[in-house]
DNA sequence: GCGTGACATTTTTTT
DNA sequence: AATGTCACGC
């Protein structure tokens, strides 16, 4: 074994990597080296013949994770990589789907939805149904289907207990049983399927439990319910689980992940098998203390505490804006301050809590020349194009689907309207054929179209998969659509770069065959961007930020309501409210050790949301954070503008300022502190004189009306 | 069958 | 503000 593949790694990583054929438990800080001990690990048990890469399952959650994985180890490893099982929990289990299909119960060819095609799926469902979708939202239904399914149900599992949710369960049983028929299984169908298939076919289980002697898996924090049993299905007697995670980084609650899971896998698995590792080689002291203080108050951890071996560091700059246009400008002026110093635009992050105020900031960056990259947004593989190229070709391998089916019939438009396909589907329900069958019997337009596919089928049958795909989109009539339409231009460019991917997807992948391809499109909707090589400002939600790094990073919009989110807090019992409290405040422990030098946090005292001016108070994380690390920033010297922290008319830009009486000196904006509730922040007026009363919103004590003759607020 | 305007609806996101 | 959805009229 080559002596320097151990080297440099401290202590814990070193008894992490070498760790003996038994499951155990790494809680990996952030910053502190986790992928390395992953990787380092597997490698290891390799080249220490314990293990051949047949045996070894290893498995992330996005793609890009299990493709950084892969890289490392090949760098390592001189060995072909190609028999080991690296990927996402959705690409393994679907890997387990294709080659069981017949076991599984699945047709060869079966497609999968993604949460769009999920979502009409349900939609043409319940109208066929006859279901009111005022009553029943089609995205709440989505959402009632999907959670339990991640937990592990099926419909005859889910216990109704009302009209209400027993027609929900109707309506998931339905669902699933149009799939079944259709030949189609959405994300998490993908893993229940599978795992019903261990579950239920025991050679088959035995089969994968000897094979798999390691499963190793990465972000265990964020496991479902669904994938945890299904990791517990594949660990056999003679399987070792290595599950490396850190519950402070746990932010995908919302969508189902388990932070229990991990204490439960302390307790089956890892038996007191626990290596924590708290060295961050990340960020400089300041930085982590303030992430570290942050984070101690979250009441549910299992504990653990970074430390760096490096100085303390700047401290970290805090800025009070006036409105969300004057944050954006401190921005860009300290960006190209950085810049100017010779740091990266590349290697500067802008986050942000929701997509919604990357607007202003983009804004104001592309004013001023800075050039910016924004991560999130619309995938490739999302659009509506493209969804129309890849619907031709799931109707060409799986004629049964009829979403597919739906979704070209008539686009281009080929005059067959609501009406016909009412016709249709009428008829092919009292058949109980698929759209696709009952076409096949029709005449007019609809014959047309049947015939057109039949054709396209014939014409492709023998060509390599780059050319079916040209030929579907010039067959179908998309191109030319496109090229008609005087905006088509960048649309006909996203096609031809769907032919470009499937080509590149011919060379790379081990069979380039249209049923894998479309399957790599669902489950890679990927990074297909374009200019990933420019130096640019990363800008992005702090989600989309977790696993990356920056010498600078910019958390703005620290306000209440906005970060921690109304949305987290507000609805549901007090156990909720708690639990969504402490996923904010994670989230803002993963924004914070994002950087490694330099970290600037900012709020704006009014911001334009929903085309509505509002006023926020800081956020709470601001003062939940060391104040000995927090250097409050002015604006530049100078300036007419005033220089303290709340007290300040609200820039000009944003609108009408209501004074409350010239007499009084309240007005809209302004910080306020009241003896009994506290500090707050006014947001309305009415009267004038002795009878003024401002409307206040408070940040612990909610929003109140107040008479300013009584009240005796101070201004802060 | 298709285009247009009124209307609601706004978290976070991967697969 | 901006975007998507839906009903209505041609």
């Amino acid at each position: 074994m080559s002596a320097h593949l151990l080297e440099n790694l401290n202590p814990e990583q070193l008894a992490a990597v070498t760790l003996p054929h038994e499951s155990a438990l790494i809680l990996a800080g952030a910053g502190s080296g986790k992928t390395r001990v992953l990787t380092t690990r597997m490698v290891w048990l390799i080249q220490g013949g314990q293990v051949s890469p047949h045996g070894i399952l290893a498995v992330t959650f996005t793609n890009k994770a299990a493709k950084e994985m892969m890289t490392r180890i090949s760098a390592m490893l001189p060995i072909n990589t190609r028999g080991m099982w690296v990927g996402t929990f959705h690409g393994l289990a679907n890997r387990l789907l294709r080659t069981h299909w017949r076991e599984a119960g699945l047709p060869q060819s079966f497609q999968i939805l993604d949460s769009a095609d999920q979502l009409s799926a349900i939609k043409r469902l319940m109208k066929s149904m006859n279901i009111d979708s005022e009553k029943y939202e089609p995205k709440k239904v989505q959402r009632f289907i999907s959670a339990n399914k991640e937990a592990g149900l099926r419909a005859r599992d889910v216990e109704a207990f009302d009209a209400y949710s027993t027609r929900l369960v109707e309506i998931f049983e339905a669902y699933d049983a149009q799939c079944q028929r259709e030949g189609v299984a959405d994300f998490t169908e993908l893993l229940l399927r599978s795992y019903e298939l261990l579950l239920r076919n025991e050679p088959l289980r035995e089969h994968y439990r000897d094979r798999f002697k390691h499963i190793l898996v990465d972000e265990f924090q964020d496991t479902n319910t669904l994938q945890y049993r299904w990791l517990k299905l594949l660990a056999g007697p003679g399987t070792a689980l290595f599950a490396v995670g850190d519950d402070d980084q746990s932010i995908y609650a919302f969508r189902g992940a388990n932070t229990a899971n991990m204490a439960e896998f302390e307790r089956e698995f890892a038996h007191g098998n626990v290596i924590k590792l708290e060295q961050n080689y990340r960020s400089h002291g300041h930085i982590l203390t303030a992430a570290n203080t942050l984070i101690a108050q979250n009441a549910h951890r299992l504990g653990k505490n970074l430390w760096t071996a490096e100085g303390e560091g700047e401290p970290i700059r805090v800025y009070a804006a006036y409105s969300d246009q004057d944050e954006a400008s401190f921005v860009v002026e300290e960006v190209r301050a950085l810049n100017r110093e010779g740091i990266n635009l590349s290697d500067m992050a802008l986050l942000y809590r929701s997509n919604a105020q990357s607007r202003v900031l983009e804004h104001a960056l592309f004013s001023a020349s800075v050039p910016y990259r924004v991560y999130g947004g619309l995938r490739f593989f999302e659009r509506l194009e493209i969804k129309h190229a890849l619907a031709y070709l799931r109707l060409l391998t799986n004629p049964e689907d009829d979403g597919a089916f739906i979704r070209v019939v008539n686009f281009p438009a080929r005059g067959i309207g609501a009406r016909t396909l009412e016709l249709l589907s009428a008829h092919a329900a009292q058949s109980g054929a698929s759209l696709w069958q009952a076409a096949c019997t029709a005449s007019g337009k609809v014959a047309g179209f049947a015939k057109l596919i039949e054709d396209i089928k014939q014409a492709t049958r023998e060509l390599p998969l780059a050319e079916v795909i040209d030929h579907v989109i010039e067959a179908s009539g998309l191109a030319d659509f496109y090229r008609a339409d005087k905006d088509g231009s960048e649309r006909l460019e996203n096609l031809n770069e769907l032919v470009n991917a499937a080509a590149l997807f011919g060379q790379e992948a081990e069979e380039a065959t249209l049923d894998s391809f479309l399957a790599h499109a669902a489950l890679e909707a990927g990074e297909h961007q374009a200019g990933v090589g420019l130096d640019a400002l990363q800008l992005m939600t702090v989600h989309a930020a977790k696993g990356l790094e920056f010498h600078a990073v910019f958390i703005t919009g620290l306000e209440e309501s906005l970060f921690p989110h109304e949305q987290s807090t507000l609805k549901g019992t007090s156990a909720n409210e708690e639990s969504g409290l402490e996923e904010e405040r994670r989230l803002m422990y993963v924004a914070i050790t994002r950087a490694r030098r330099r970290l600037y946090l900012s709020h704006a005292q009014s911001r334009m949301l929903h085309g509505q001016v509002r006023y926020g108070l800081p956020s709470r994380f601001l003062d939940e954070l060391p104040q000995q690390v927090l250097s409050p920033l002015n604006r530049r010297s100078g300036s007419a503008q005033p220089q303290s922290f709340g007290y300040a008319a609200p820039a000009v830009s944003i609108g009408v300022v209501k004074n409350a009486g010239n007499d009084t000196g309240y007005r809209v904006g302004q910080s306020v502190a009241h003896a009994k509730f506290g500090s707050g922040i006014i947001i309305d007026f009415e009267g004038r004189g002795a009878d003024a009363r401002v409307q206040v919103k408070f940040r612990d004590a909610g929003t109140k009306w107040l008479a300013l003759a009584y009240a005796n607020l101070s201004i802060v």
